[in-house]
DNA sequence: CACACGTGGGT
DNA sequence: TACCCAAGTGT
């Protein structure tokens, strides 16, 4: 593949800008073009963590509900880690609420409650990966570093037609986006770059008719973009069942807490077996499928005496079970053992 | 490098 | 319905 035009590098940033300018989404976490507001590392920390692998319309509210509620690091700090918990319980990835945690601790204990303006400080953070660390270099503190996200792999791997597989391409697309980064406005850019790749250069049918940069894009000269980038296939999903135990007593109900490492890891629970049991033949028992990224469960809810509320849990009001902050596999059995009891 | 790790929305 | 996908990180 030749070298792009130097011409063309250098117009890129300015193009790309020159759209955002007048494009950018209006979003909850975002200091708009041209604004003069100084960005709150802290926020934009929260929101980078909340959209890893998570939609822009799935984290709108828990950022809202974080921020009001723990304005500051140091009030996330202080924070019980069952609150926060509980507040993360739906947004799913639970590793990234315990590392949000030990990062806020870690940035008050050991920086003076100040987020290290570093690519590499940043970096060195619990649940920062390159991805974020890159981010809120850039975002928050108007580093020139190199941000590549899913959105960024995709734009970038269609304008310079890069064909090898993801994930083997990350190389190529990085030293490609690279030399694009301008130094002013890095944090725009970066985002911008994001934006392009959610409302215009999409995994599907992009509006390459409406891209600020479709005039060197060899993808979209080639005819190929939406092709691009290459993925590996995916493997099937097994099926799983296991069982969850619904132990009442005097309107409340028993719930317990699940280890840190595994699914729903941290996170409060119903009790009950592993999830590796035969297809349960319970006619009529409630039950619930769930599909995760890399497996299918089917749990079925079983009735169990008192006397297996035993070690750790707590006794739950049942009429307060929304507050509870049950993952979704739970809240879906719960509420369907409430309604079939009506 | 490959895999574990959630969930909800779009097609 | 089934599959794809989303501002990835840790191991």
């Amino acid at each position: 593949m030749p070298d792009p035009d130097i011409a063309a590098v250098a117009d890129f940033a300015p193009r790309l800008l020159a759209w955002y300018d007048r494009a950018a989404r209006n979003l909850p976490w975002r200091i708009a073009p041209g604004s003069a507001v100084t960005p709150d590392p802290y926020r934009i920390w929260l929101a980078e963590v909340m959209l890893q692998q998570t939609t822009v319309a799935a984290v709108a509210g828990y950022f809202a509900r974080f921020t009001e509620r723990w304005p500051s690091v140091a009030d996330l700090a202080a924070a019980d880690d069952a609150d926060v918990m509980a507040a993360w319980a739906g947004l799913g990835y639970y590793a990234r609420a315990r590392n949000l945690l030990a990062c806020a601790r870690t940035v008050v204990a050991d920086h003076g409650g100040v987020f290290p303006d570093s690519e590499a400080g940043l970096r060195a953070l619990p649940g920062v990966g390159d991805y974020t660390a890159a981010a809120v270099a850039a975002i928050a503190f108007g580093r020139p570093a190199v941000v590549v996200d899913a959105n960024i792999e995709r734009a970038i791997a269609r304008h310079r037609l890069i064909a090898t597989p993801l994930p083997a391409a990350k190389r190529a697309i990085r030293a490609a986006l690279a030399p694009l980064v301008p130094r002013d406005r890095p944090g725009d850019f970066a985002q911008a770059l994001m934006d392009l790749g959610a409302t215009i250069c999409t995994p599907r049918s992009p509006a390459c008719t409406r891209c600020p940069v479709a005039a060197d894009c060899a993808a979209f000269a080639a005819g190929t973009a939406e092709s691009l980038p290459l993925k590996p296939p995916k493997k099937a999903k097994p099926q799983r069942h296991g069982r969850a135990w619904w132990i009442e007593s005097d309107a409340r109900l028993w719930l317990v807490r699940r280890p840190d490492n595994g699914m729903l890891g941290g996170m409060r629970a119903l009790p009950g077996g592993a999830w590796d049991e035969p297809p349960a033949s319970d006619d009529g028992a409630v039950s619930v499928r769930h599909g995760f990224t890399h497996f299918d469960l089917t749990l079925t809810l079983v009735r169990r005496g008192v006397e297996d509320a035993a070690g750790e849990g707590e006794w739950w009001p049942i009429s307060a079970l929304d507050a509870a902050g049950l993952p979704t596999l739970y809240r879906k059995l719960v509420d369907k053992m409430r309604e079939s009891d009506r």
